[in-house]
DNA sequence: ACGATGACAATGC
DNA sequence: TGCATTGCCATCG
């Protein structure tokens, strides 16, 4: 480690920024990739924050809880991340369908995510159970 | 030095 | 919603 701070190069300290937002996420809760990038004080460096993520070392970071602004797991569909993001995320409660976060986008901000509206839309029941949707027991 | 790449985002149609 | 465009920036070949 740098025996002197000043020694830090600035991709370094920008690394160490990332990280420490990350941790910052709490359990259940996500994040997106630029909103980490500004709560790390980068805005505009969403792209970084994965190229951080995507190292894959530092053990312990809840990297699962960062997903893309639209509430979508970054991974592609079906890959061993995405697999393992997923099962991640519901391991803490949180629900996902068809890739994305349900009940909870990606906060754009503390606020946001603490105004936490109680739920966008229930958006009543199924029109339906039109013959045919029925599911198999 | 230069162009391609990538766990992205914001904007416009 | 979806697709294209542009901005960003550290890495890599």
């Amino acid at each position: 480690m740098p025996a002197n701070p000043k020694d830090e190069t600035e991709t370094q300290r920008s690394r160490r920024l990332i990280l420490a937002a990350v941790r910052a996420v709490p359990r259940g809760q996500v994040a997106g990739y630029g909103e980490i990038a500004r709560r790390a004080g980068l805005p505009g460096r969403a792209r970084l924050v994965a190229r951080v993520l995507s190292t894959g070392d530092e053990p312990g970071l809840p990297w699962h809880r960062v997903l893309r602004s639209d509430g979508r797991v970054a991974f592609p569909e079906g890959s061993p991340g995405y697999d393992e993001q997923v099962q991640r995320l519901r391991a803490e409660g949180v629900r996902i369908e068809a890739g994305k976060v349900r009940g909870q986008r990606a906060a754009a901000t503390l606020d946001e995510m603490l105004w936490a509206p109680p739920e966008p839309k229930p958006k009543a029941s199924r029109p339906a159970a039109a013959a045919g949707t029925r599911r198999r027991r």
